[in-house]
DNA sequence: CGCGCGATTGAGTAATTTCAAATCTAGTGG
DNA sequence: CCACTAGATTTGAAATTACTCAATCGCGCG
């Protein structure tokens, strides 16, 4: 009974956070968010272990709650190279199977103990076509998600690595206290050898 | 008298090629087509003019009847570096400052004489509210736009310069036979030095 | 013919990688 | 509390890759 109440109020506290997350881009009514926030689940995932992996069809788009995950790709010679971090309030799945349906490239894995909530496609879908709001949440978010990848692309063609070190560490500070230096090297696209010596 | 049935035959031509294209991804009526074609304008552009210039709103998507643009960014030291080749069927635009609304960092102007369509910001949002698959194209295009700018960034955090060539020679064989190799070395991040020795 | 522009070549330099070894650090068991 | 270990980080030195600057080449065009 007492873990009971506890379990309710931390799902009350994750559902308050989520809701300001939310509103930060449309405002929903109560009634909306609460069917909106009823076709998400949590879960926890602990350290080291993934959410998604390479090769499997990808169903869900994850909103971390708490933690921290990281989504890489391994090359022909077996070198990973870091995709996209994601810490508290961000989303991450792997976008490119999820919307084509197609298997994953990438590995989800957290970094840190994390908790999530998740939606599947099809039920993201579902309610996009019956909210015009919330279509247009996801509709922003993918567009964010694109400038920031259009961001990332001209980091890369235009700044030597020492510069993409100074940016990322001013862009991102906290991400330096959590993460090992080889992972930013393996963002940055540095060997962890260079990035030491900056 | 002549001449006007001439742009006509030329604007059918247009039309049918514009709607083989939609038709690739989403199955409108005539009715449909109609209605969305009748909010694109036509707009012929020579060789150097630019459609979309660096710190200037951006209002329009353009979508490439015939031609071949580049969109670039100039840093801090006017090195130029190319965020985007569009050819014919591609859409282009600066789509950082078109879905936020603010200026253009980027600057996009015609390699070749090119003729293109454009749809404003605000009709496109129009018809993505009247109908659900015409909301659907731009959110596939979207989602396809997402996976580029992925793919480049892994392909720049996992090749060198030479396996960035042959990849792009591969994948767009064509693009070389248009396009001068300073610019294939701008869109690589190589010197066009660097890229000549290959 | 000669101009202009893009492409190539050469040579020196700078940045980065690679491989190997040394150092640091946090956690574990005695 | 200390010693030990595994993993992460740093350092060193050689090799590679790419850049820069300068000179040359090649070609189309007036």
């Amino acid at each position: 009974m007492h873990n009971f109440s506890f379990n309710l109020y931390h799902k009350n506290m994750i559902k308050a956070k989520f809701k300001k997350h939310i509103n930060e881009l449309v405002n929903l009514t109560d009634e909306e968010f609460e069917f909106m926030f009823s076709l998400f689940k949590q879960k926890s995932v602990k350290k080291f272990h993934y959410i998604i992996q390479e090769d499997e069809y990808v169903t869900k788009d994850y909103w971390i709650v708490k933690g921290l995950l990281k989504a890489t790709y391994t090359d022909q010679n077996g070198k990973n190279h870091i995709m996209q971090f994601a810490m508290e309030n961000w989303w991450i799945s792997d976008y490119q199977a999820l919307f084509n349906q197609t298997k994953s490239i990438l590995n989800i894995d957290c970094i840190e103990d994390s908790e999530v909530l998740y939606i599947t496609y099809n039920d993201r879908i579902k309610i996009c076509k019956e909210n015009h709001k919330i279509a247009n949440f996801f509709r922003l978010k993918v567009s964010y998600g694109y400038v920031a990848l259009q961001d990332r692309i001209l980091t890369l063609l235009t700044t030597n690595s020492k510069e993409r070190y100074d940016l990322l560490l001013k862009k991102y500070p906290k991400l330096f206290q959590r993460v090992p230096k080889s992972l930013i090297a393996s963002f940055l696209g540095v060997s962890r050898e260079t990035l030491s010596r900056f």
